[in-house]
DNA sequence: AATGTGTGTTACCGGTCAGTAACGTCCCAA
DNA sequence: TTGGGACGTTACTGACCGGTAACACACATT
């Protein structure tokens, strides 16, 4: 059986991913794909593993169950997020009241581009089990990008800081959940107008 | 996956309703509650008929698939959302701006009481295969509760009304999402004051 | 008494899914 | 050259799920 089919792994026309890079990574690029296009509990592993140009054996030697590449999904798309922080203090370097319109456009840029929601408030709506893992850590990404956000209002000069950046968080968050909803005609169509008039509100005392 | 419910069959500790009321009634009731505590993919039809005290047999005479069971479901829960129209007219008779600050109360009481979301929202994260019946209905019912809130603040002197009503509805839909995501210390805890402050502020002119 | 409707019971079908076993293959480093 | 680790392939298990068939029963109407 020297003529072994060898499968030239070039046929990616149905998958997401090409063969750059280790599995692994593959595997977690395409199930964050998978999962926002199916949900969690809506894609199987095996097509996951397809998609990624590997297989289930391979996923589940680097992942010890499905819950915990979820788990690993997450937290990948969590640290994504996080990079925005970074990416504000290069645009506009020292001038955090910019910064904070520039967060303000950058959501709703997302929003207005993308109407498949937040991963993990999806994640969140999906794995109601109590003590399900990915619980943890959606709260903890969450609280630290709503800290991140305090933070940045604070050093705004906003006296009220925390106060505005909480009414921020609940206004994008709501953006996106009524773009999913609702869809494209949504009351999230004047997001960036709103929040601008709350930051010149809480800016001016 | 590790965190599956996986009741066993003798265990009716679930067992929602008992049998008052016709076999449908009772399939809708157990089906809504199901749906919240578990999902609309985390729990099967079988035990939905089970809660119900029926059976799937007759589940499937009134329902001629799950997702009729879902539409059925989601137009029950926004019937009953639509209640609280005619209960805020109950409630201040004549007295939009009141009513509209009712409104507020009530979002920011429930918000409190129950942090498991929007059945609608849920339904819509969990229903992503285009086409689903039920997002038709999701849809149509927070437009309709859109529209009511416009009315709303138009009837209660606001110049800016649509304005108001999308940034109010913005606020409450993150405030239940932060809720179910980041849990009971989240960013809602000052919806309501947040969103007196904005009507305040758009009453002035 | 006859009939039809609504309901309960049991059993089954085909499919999917998470997860595992056993074996084969490839490549790289020693 | 050889050995081992990473990866691929096939096949399987056991559970669950949506949906259906066939039959039995209870009851109300006529």
């Amino acid at each position: 059986m020297s003529s072994t089919p060898s499968k030239t792994i070039a046929d990616n026309s149905d998958k997401l991913v090409t063969t750059l890079g280790r599995p692994r990574e593959r595997i977690v690029k395409s199930a964050i794909e998978l999962f926002r296009q199916h949900g969690i509990k809506g894609i199987g592993v095996d097509a996951i593993a397809e998609a990624a140009g590997s297989n289930k054996m391979t996923l589940y030697r680097h992942f010890g169950c499905k819950d915990d590449l979820v788990c690993e999904c997450l937290k990948q798309v969590s640290s994504e997020k996080e990079r925005i922080w970074v990416d504000l203090e290069d645009a506009y370097p020292g001038d955090p009241a910019r910064q904070l319109r520039g967060w303000v456009d950058e959501a709703a840029q997302r929003i207005f581009n993308d109407l498949r929601g937040c991963d993990l408030v999806n994640a969140a709506v999906e794995l109601k089990e109590a003590g399900h893992p990915a619980q943890k850590v959606i709260m903890d990404a969450k609280k630290a990008h709503m800290q991140h956000l305090v933070e940045l209002c604070r050093r705004a000069g906003v006296q009220q800081y925390e106060q505005l950046a909480q009414a921020l968080v609940l206004l994008v968050e709501g953006a996106r959940v009524c773009g999913q909803s609702i869809g494209i005609e949504g009351p999230q169509q004047r997001l960036e107008q709103t929040c601008e008039a709350l930051i010149d509100a809480f800016s001016k005392h």
